[in-house]
Order: structure tokens, then sequence, then C-alpha cells
DNA sequence: GACAAAACTCAACACCGATGAGTTAGTCTG
DNA sequence: CAGACTAACTCATCGGTGTTGAGTTTTGTC
């Protein structure tokens, strides 16, 4: 009785949300089983379409990825926190604000897809690289008006990389289980050197005792 | 003529050093194009062999890129740097032949086929987490005598992880072009503190300006 | 109400990793 | 030296993948 015999395809009627649905299944997705491990048919089956529609939509699998990482950066603020308080607590202001959206179930998640995809997508390497460069680090080492801010903010970048891919992806004890205060004063001082320090050592093969004062 | 209307199938005759062949262009292929890129297929064909024949002896695409990568790893020697000068020094040492090994032809490419694949293959992830702890930091970390090796491991080996990612792998500038020395200049403190330094700064937010001398 | 555009499905293509059976050549044992 | 065993090797095939093009239905606009 009142059956539909017609076979489907075709535009559904009503307001149409099944973008919005696709963006959020992907998110999901690339977290929890990162770019090679989704696949634009999961994806379409969680969003309840067919595949052919999420191609018609964002072009191909890295417009996906794309589309819905880029949405609202989570690490957009970082930039701003160079102007918020003394120069010389800025390595402890960066990487506790850092830990801290790596921590948070809305934003953790999200930073460890681009992550895990950084070296299968080439939008998470372009986001990765403008994360180093000129989204976040280089305003923030621009700001500290100390020489060599491109460089400073390259290392500096580096360093909160390396960090997180040891901590929160492959999971390294004890950096893994180090609960983030600790974190945040394993990291400050090493990026406060990165920001303000003296950036190479005098000489390359006899470093001085004392080349990490990050006085400016 | 002498044409062969035999189809093929069946053991070549002679020596046989296909195995090895396959190896070298594995090893090739992951260096070039990644983990995802280089196809078990594409392999065979650079071998001048049936993509089933790596599978019987890899087992994997996994097996593949373990038994191409493992052999000889690049990184062994460097855990003997402790007792080879003064400690004082060891940050630049360390740096400077960690460098090396990445700029070294012989080395390097297979060095950024690990890194590359290192959120792909479990075999690649397993590598990165055995250099930043049993395999080389944590030998190195312990041999400085100082407190909480583990640590110390797990916290250098993310920083020349970072740092060979983005210098190697993303390219980003100024760090990518930066000469040899300049770059072991840069890194030498930074390596240096971690392992000989002290290790968390006194208070969480409030860093005195001299946490980051490395006087052991 | 005609009509273009957007939303949506279907069927197909080429490629991928992986499996299992079958064929040939080297090697070991008597 | 013959037979048995094993290692090397190919073939056909499976299910799954990203991607494409054509076709269908609804929405919005003049």
């Amino acid at each position: 009785m009142t059956e539909q015999p017609k076979r489907a395809g075709g535009r559904r009627p009503g307001a149409t949300r099944t973008r919005a649905e696709i963006l959020q299944a992907a998110q999901e997705s690339f977290a929890e089983s990162g770019y090679t491990g989704t696949t634009i048919r999961g994806v379409a089956r969680a969003a309840g379409v067919d595949p052919a529609l999420v191609l018609q939509f964002f072009g191909s699998k890295d417009g996906l990825f794309d589309a819905a990482l880029r949405a609202d950066p989570p690490v957009g603020d970082l930039a701003e926190l160079a102007g918020q308080g003394e120069l010389s607590e800025l390595g402890a202001r960066l990487a506790r604000r850092y830990l801290e959206l790596w921590e948070d179930p809305r934003t953790g998640p999200r930073m460890l897809a681009v992550i895990r995809a950084a070296t299968a997508s080439p939008s998470a390497s372009a986001m990765v690289t403008s994360f180093m460069t000129d989204a976040v680090m280089l305003p923030l080492a621009r700001a500290v008006q100390a020489d060599e801010p491109e460089l400073r903010a390259a290392l500096t970048g580096a360093y909160l990389f390396g960090v997180a891919t040891a901590r929160y992806v492959l999971r390294i004890e004890p950096l893994a289980s180090l609960d983030t205060e600790s974190a945040v004063a394993s990291l400050a001082p090493v990026v406060q050197h990165h920001l303000t320090g003296q950036l190479r050592s005098t000489t390359g093969s006899s470093v001085g005792p004392s080349v990490m004062n990050d006085e400016v």
C-alpha cells in the first residue's frame, strides 16, 4: 500500500541539508580512520547519499577533505597570542593553548585528521605548511620583533608538529601520558627559545653552555 | 623465428635475484611516490614480475614496505654518538650526523620513505616509534646520565622528526634551503637542551629567563 | 507556466590489494 | 640418476576503490 515502485534518482523534495551531512560524516570518518582509511562510499553511506553526489559536490576525495577540514580552522586564534601578555611568557602561553586545542574534543580530532592525512593528501599537506608559515607561526614570529622571523616560525612549527605527532599520533610514552601542565612546562622553554632566543649558536661545533638564554 | 609459443608460468631458469630486484624497485617507489602512491603492480612491473609474486614473497603491501626499508636501517649508528666526545657537544654531533644522513643520497631517500609512510603504514609507524625510543634516542638519552631519559628521548626524537618533516618533506622555507652547517647551528642547542638541560621549567607559567642553560 | 540550474541516482571504467590454483625449475635424497 | 620435494613464478579472479558521464527529479526564477 502506498508503495513507491518508482526507482530513485532525481532531487529530493523539501529543503536540503545533505551537503552539511556529508561534510560532518567526512569529518568524523577522516578523524577516526585517517585519509586512506575513509572511503567516499563509506561517507556517502553514512550521509544516506549516493557516492557520486559526494564527488559532484566536492570534486575529488582530496576536495572533500579540504572542504571538511578547512572550515573554521581550530588553530586560527593561536596567532593572536603574541600581543596578550608578557613576551617572556609567550612560549608558555603558546604551548598551553596549542596543547589545549589538541585535547579539546571539538578541535583535537580535526587536528589529528589533518596530521594523519598530511602525507597522503595535498590539501592536508598544505594545511600543515600554512600552519608553520603564514597562517599561524609566521604572524606570531613577526609580532616578536626578533631577527629571521621566517626561520623562527618554521622551527617553532616543526617542533610543535613533531611533539603533537609523538604525543597524539604515535602515542609515545611517557610523552603521551604526561598531563597537560607537565607537557607545557617541558615545551615552553623550547618554544620561547625559538621565538625570542638566539637562533643560531655562535660556532657550529663548539656550543657554549649558555646559548639558550631567551632574553630578548 | 625460434618463437616461444609456450605460455609463461613457472620458475625461470638460472640463478634468481628477482627478490632483490623487487626490494630495490620497492625502495625507489616508496621514496618517490610515498606509501599510498606506490602500487604493488607498479613495483612488480618495474621488477619485471607478476604482481602475485610480490605478495607471495612479502605477504602484503605493508610486508613489502617493511622488508624494503627495515634492512640496514641508516639511523642505527646515531645511538653510538654519546660516548664519542664531549658531552657538552653531543647536541651538535647528533644534529650534524642526523642531517648528514638525510642529505646522503644513499640513506636520505629511505628515511624520506619511512616518514612519508608513517601515517599510512603500520610498519613505518613502528619504525619511527622505535627511532624515538629504544632503537636510537633512548640509548642516547640513557648514556647521558640525566633524569627522565625516556621523556628526553621522546622529546628529542619528536624535535628531530618535526624538523626533518618540515625541511625534507614539506620543504618549508627558509628551513629547507638552509645549508647544513647553519641548520646544525640552529638545532644543536635545542637537542642539547633536551638531552642534558633542565627538562621542565620550574613553574608552568612563569618561565625564568635562563632555564635553557645546558650545564649538566 | 516555461526553463535553467541544482540535487540526486545509476551504471560503468580502470585500477587497487589480495587469494588460490596451476606450472616450471632447482634441489635434495635414495 | 631418478624420483620427490620445494621454491619461484604466472594466471585468473574477487571485492573494493576513486572517478566519470548520462539520465531523472525537484527547486527557484522570469
